[in-house]
DNA sequence: ACCTGAACACCGTTCAAGT
DNA sequence: ACCTGAACACCGTTCAAGT
């Protein structure tokens, strides 16, 4: 009897933000961010929806908070490895992070107060880009136009209503019977010969446009 | 009184698809999705919320409805220009529906059943490729690797705190006041050296990475 | 300091009833 | 054929009350 309260552990833990935060990036995860109610997230953490505000201000501020843990999971840039490979392997973990949190694509850290996970990536993405012998100027260019191609591309694979192999074959095998031949011609060239070819994998095509856009601006480098 | 139901022509027009997706359009312009609710939509139409359902199956539907709507305005490529110009000129005027309609960043007219402005458009993006000389794969890339960039670009500036060059140089320097500079230290720069610049415009790094990609599809289509 | 229960002002959507 | 009113099962968030 020396110490009671020692003696019983409560199956319920402490809540805080970070708990919080990870519980709803699961739920997000599972369902989208339609899925996430305070209410459900409540359930989720064997707590009533209203604790949930001794956490976080308000939903936004827990959506920021998700959105930053996001960016915590992206591999930073190396420091040992040139400009180009370092912000192609970040790149691909960007890509990889997005598709996994799908509903991260449409919620960006709020502009006006990011996270300290995302300062730290932004600032490791620049300096990069400084340290391999790009200006300032080019390196705002770099980092706008390869960080637009990503959150575009987890977009677009985000919207596409198959995920597998057989999805995309069966998916493209209804909609090229409906779809009105003489009508959208190059639409459906495109279905016919490259989509319902064996191998189609959207994602695939990532790299294509990374590689591009890095070719690209490695001679923009060079020029200057 | 022949004709007295001529003669009260009624104050309420007939609603139909088309005029609650455009009034619809215009809700979402000024707030955002979230200012898009039906009971609102149905006061701006004079109507009870209920009687929308009569013209769209459900929110889903009109929100679908609403892309294909905005996938209307966008600027098809023209036939007469060649591939680079067309697709040039069509990505600028995509830029600019979406900055126009924000809301549509984050809303892709469903991948399962798009509307007959999205398939156009589609087809004569990819017909302007084919015609151009790209072979069906490089078609895809090239599709892909494009409106990825128009798409995460028009997030990003849809994110940003800002819209005016004041607004900008007023927000950087609050940013650049509380950012902690030994800890972000190319973030501060590109802050002070480079956003905080006179003329600075966020918009402006749009064709910087729209000719990138366009000078290296042109690259990869002539080295095939 | 943290958690709860009841309440408020909203949502999307259904359904029977009206014209 | 189209519109309405009431209703249902939800939301995010507040606030006073509990421990």
């Amino acid at each position: 009897m020396a110490s009671p309260r020692r003696a019983a552990p409560e199956a319920r833990v402490r809540l805080n933000r970070d708990r919080v935060i990870e519980a709803a990036v699961k739920l997000a995860d599972v369902g989208g961010l339609d899925a996430l109610t305070m209410r459900r997230l409540g359930e989720e953490l064997n707590v009533e929806a209203m604790s949930i505000y001794n956490h976080v201000a308000n939903k936004e501020d827990l959506i920021n908070g998700m959105a930053d843990a996001v960016f915590s999971e992206i591999e930073l840039p190396s420091h040992s490895d040139d400009w180009k490979t370092a912000i192609r392997k970040r790149s691909i973990s960007f890509r990889e992070i997005l598709a996994r949190h799908s509903w991260a694509t449409t919620v960006r850290d709020s502009g006006a107060n990011p996270g300290a996970a995302t300062l730290r990536h932004h600032d490791r993405v620049i300096g990069t880009f400084r340290n391999g012998g790009f200006s300032v100027a080019m390196a705002a260019h770099a980092f706008s136009a390869v960080d637009s191609y990503i959150y575009g591309f987890a977009m677009q694979e985000k919207s596409l209503p198959f995920t597998t192999p057989e999805e995309v074959a069966a998916m493209a095998e209804i909609m090229l019977a409906q779809l009105p031949r003489s009508e959208y011609p190059y639409l459906a060239e495109l279905t016919a010969d490259y989509v319902l070819k064996p191998g189609y994998f959207y994602g695939d095509e990532f790299l294509v446009g990374l590689d591009l856009i890095l070719d690209g601006l490695e001679a923009m480098r060079n020029a200057s």
